[in-house]
DNA sequence: GGGTAATCGAGACGGTACGTCGTGTCTTTCC
DNA sequence: GGAAAGACACGACGTACCGTCTCGATTACCC
């Protein structure tokens, strides 16, 4: 059972219509905002987070820099939300949490290993640790993630498998680090035991 | 009882010496590589990773450019070197598992906290993002921390208190990832209690 | 005796009145046209040829940009628009020549000195040198000040003050170039006793 | 007898060298400031003031940005720099004041038609409208010419042609005056007998 | 007297240029 | 031959204007 999918329509269209969009008025034009979100999204993947300039997505977009600094006001916001664009993790629900946990964990592994998205997020996670914006932008998205996926937790503990003074978030945490170590260390091909092992001496730790 | 302690030796007087060094002949100036590290160090605590800039340690350092480039390939090189000047922290062993992991653990954090540890290897990790020699490095670096870490729960399982199928480097990669992250989205400063918690729910979750 | 003084109805009201204008239907908004071109008469005297933009004069008109595109083609228009609004110096005539000429010179440089005209003119002249409709329109404008100022000397042709192959618009000609070099190269300030010296050599060069 | 006359060696070579110019040490390069002068007069030339600008000047001269800027604090200070490489204006010593002051202005203007000159001039008096740097520069230059120029009537005043209260200086004054403003309102064609005739009314005007 | 048409403020759009900063390479001069 | 010094080509930064555009609201004019 699979809850919260979020998929998203690729409009690939848009990059090369050859043809200069125009502004539709004193708003927002979606058109660019998708532009420039899938100029991002493919600099980030051909030239990597080293060659991501907001000068190189504003070229590849046929964007005008402005343009981006209007909507973005940072690097790390843009790349943000190229991020959210992609990502669309599934937060098991087996009933059982060490399932649960398993697969949550061997899903977001195999996502970044798989997608994009594990380029976009080491750098946003550097681009953190430059720029204030970006952490603050990268701690709430942290939190965010860490309260669904401290549901999980929070399911098994109804379910009375887990102690009362287990605080959920503080799962979610451990988890989650372990995942973010990996990626940013290069060790996404983890053998899927270990992971297994990993979620079993937390599953165990808590348990009633 | 403490193991592993590295000290440095500091030679404060080679930052503000006011004249210039000059060359030593054709080898390479000690006394230039010296203030090289110190100016990095101190442009890491001051300005941040966003601030440390070849040229920046280079004009603290009153050194040219070519002269580090000539020690130290890259950015990534020279801060590396600059971490490993640094003091490492103490793998505490007082006979009890969970008392030494949360004594390593609270010792982590407050030496990033409390020194430039945390920013200049902070720094490391983001540069390892888009720098692949830095990432060998940072790979390299953390696999020997984990097998060092990794000691302390192997006395534990020499001892008897650990699961004989527990592997201690998974271990010590589970609370080593819990640090990082911390340290990597600004959260240094967290309730002691808590990290006492992530460590027993391990401890619980691996004991015989 | 004063000829041709032009005066121009300020509607100081405008400027500041907090609410936004409205369209007046399908017709020209004389508020809005007005606003404009005070608001680009006070730029020019505030920020100087350098700062007046196009924008500047729209966020201080409080008018969209395209307002004043539809009414003023380029920046040089707009300029030659707000030069005519502007108070002509007086033609004197005392039925002398040096007198006359002397005075409209010291006239001429103390109305570019002591009001927002010099900061135009200057300004027309600058936008002239890249615009070709600017250059028309200040070459038909010079014209225009060189008959109207030539007539000063054609009064004391027909008083026989002046030799008969002198040609009053030559005259004009000289008399204007020296205040317009003064003016764009900062010398207003001119010492009153040069200026009739200046005078003195032309009236003494044409006479009979 | 013409005096005075300045030639320039032009390399028209190092604007097209293919390879880029390195750096020859801590010291300026010349060949840099060669190609930046000679693409800012070839810009000047093909695309007029109003396409003159400093990354247009780095485009062509394959110079960086920071070069120019480093060697030229502005972009009037490069546009005089430009200019005093065009110029060689004869100061002519016939010994005939009417036929030296007649010379200069016909030379002059001539040279302005003739030559990229006239359209570098109006570019620095322009520039100077708004420039503040470009003002002090150019008013300097004017005085420099101004008294260069008057030497001419000093010559002509020891010669005992001219009357004492006369001051060279402002002789020069009146006939570059009368220049300018024939280059500034496109006037460079001047039939050669209405230069004469000025020039014949100031040397009436001023003589004993 | 209801539709049409032109006007208004507003502001987004793709661009270009600004002036500054950092990169990594180079050369000279001094030791 | 190492070191300080600093110029060099390059390119990204974030900002200001450019001139064009589309909007929604607001009348005046014409059928």
């Amino acid at each position: 059972m699979v809850v919260g999918k979020v998929s998203r329509s690729v409009s690939a269209l848009t990059a090369s219509e050859g043809k200069a969009r125009r502004s539709i008025g004193a708003r927002r034009n979606p058109a660019s905002a998708e532009a420039i979100l899938e100029a991002a999204e493919a600099v980030l993947q051909e030239d990597g987070y080293s060659g991501f300039s907001i000068e190189a997505v504003a070229r590849r977009a046929r964007a005008g820099k402005p343009t981006i600094y209007r909507w973005w006001p940072s690097k790390a916001a843009l790349l943000i939300d190229v991020y959210q664009r992609q990502k669309h993790i599934d937060y098991p629900d087996t009933g059982d949490l060490e399932r649960d946990l398993a697969g949550f964990l061997t899903g977001l592994l195999a996502h970044w290993r798989d997608t994009p998205s594990g380029a976009i997020f080491r750098s946003i996670v550097a681009e953190a640790q430059s720029d204030e914006a970006a952490a603050e932008a990268l701690a709430a998205y942290a939190a965010s993630r860490r309260v669904e996926q401290g549901k999980i937790t929070e399911r098994a503990k109804t379910r009375g498998e887990v102690a009362d003074d287990v605080d959920p978030l503080q799962v979610a945490d451990m988890v989650s680090s372990y995942a973010w170590v990996r990626l940013l260390t290069g060790r996404l091909d983890e053998d899927e035991a270990k992971i297994r092992a990993a979620v079993r001496i937390i599953v165990h730790g808590i348990k009633t």
